[in-house]
DNA sequence: GGCGCGATGTAAAAGTTCTTCACATGGAGT
DNA sequence: ACTCCATGTGAAGAACTTTTACATCGCGCC
């Protein structure tokens, strides 16, 4: 089992870490073609096995695209994670790294992002992928209130509601712009700029304070 | 042979209008199973005509979800400019009414929807699909402009920064929580509500001002 | 050290779909 | 009525899916 992880070339007769290889596939093939664009066949053939070699991992196609999204969730919470860093220096700012963050990994990994949010998984399929996804949206939620709790308490807004917000004009901008793709549109400025200026123009609908900002 | 499964009339040896056929058929089966769950056979086998047959009128499957694509975006183009009515009464409500409009198309033309802007049609495949889509972006962008014409001279946001903002948010709240799929999450509100509450913290922070909506 | 068992991978086969090909049909225009 | 040609058919080869019986290997157990 300790024979080489790196996919390619004959290993014997098992292949020995197969399940990760055909997650590989996966992501290449998505990349290469889209959610749609790729088979069951095609990831045993990328992985160099029979095209019944997956079937002793995932139940179908859709079992592998799933772990493939969930996956993706728990590498999109630790980069959400990440950008955060719990607020510091100051919580403007790292809202603001976080939201650059997550334009990064749409751009960076567009399978990934493919498979958690355009891919049509069903969320409920697997209670994995759920909590996953639920994971990675807590750290955006947490920001949120974080972000909430710089304004007087009177008229402060519901944090849930914040966090939904941000969520979908970055997951919005992501999916129309984010990606340099075929099938996204052209943008007369970087999608990081537009997000910027959105969240700015927003939280100060939302009464923020000003000057907490660093620029 | 079994002609009329569907009660669209046997038509004998030629169908008589198979491409418009075709078009109903590619919109049940995304409605169904998602832009990846249908193929070029079963939209034939809908049809009632062979498999071979689509080939007359497409070149291939993803020419016919391009066609889809662009008469969605025909009628997203309409039916928000029916919402938007050139901004009477007001522009603030009409904008709002605009705002409902398009989550309304998404979820109850949710196959247009996915045609659109989910199933990984490349915008550049067919110039009148982009024009069609720049069409549709066209009125919400004229509506941009309407609303950014309330303001003080000075000050002003770019219409077109403005108009990019409310479609990203108003896609990510349609593509997140628009529909009651089961690839969606769920939201303690109506995702309406959501995008209500959203322009209309936008709005404030771009400095609109106050007392012009129609509550 | 050897045995056997469970996990993993293969080969083959049946059923379905994709796509193209030659051919059939019938409506439109002369 | 005849011819053209757009439109539809059937058949065929290749590919994908999924199952089944079989092969191989690692690993625990004596």
């Amino acid at each position: 089992m300790t024979w080489g992880k790196h996919g390619h070339g004959p290993r014997g007769y098992h292949h020995g870490n197969l399940k990760e290889a055909l997650v590989r596939a996966a992501l290449e093939l998505i990349a290469e073609k889209g959610p749609a664009g790729f088979t069951f066949a095609d990831a045993a053939r990328w992985a160099g096995v029979s095209p019944a070699a997956p079937y002793r991992h995932y139940r179908d196609r859709d079992a592998l695209l799933a772990d493939v999204a969930k996956r993706g969730f728990d590498e999109f919470a630790a980069a959400l994670a990440n950008a955060w860093n719990d607020g510091r220096p100051d919580p403007m700012s790292a809202f603001d790294r976080m939201g650059k963050a997550y334009l990064a990994f749409a751009r960076t990994e567009p399978a990934y992002y493919s498979a958690m949010f355009e891919a049509g998984v069903p969320v409920d399929s697997d209670p994995e992928l759920r909590d996953a996804g639920e994971r990675a949206f807590g750290i955006l939620r947490g920001a949120a209130e974080r972000l909430v709790a710089l304004m007087p308490a009177q008229g402060r807004p519901p944090a849930l509601m914040v966090a939904l917000h941000i969520w979908s004009m970055t997951h919005g901008i992501a999916s129309l712009f984010g990606r340099g793709d075929a099938a996204r549109r052209a943008l007369p400025m970087a999608p990081e700029e537009l997000l910027e200026a959105a969240v700015l123009v927003y939280l100060r609908g939302l009464g923020l304070p000003e000057g907490t900002t660093t620029g």
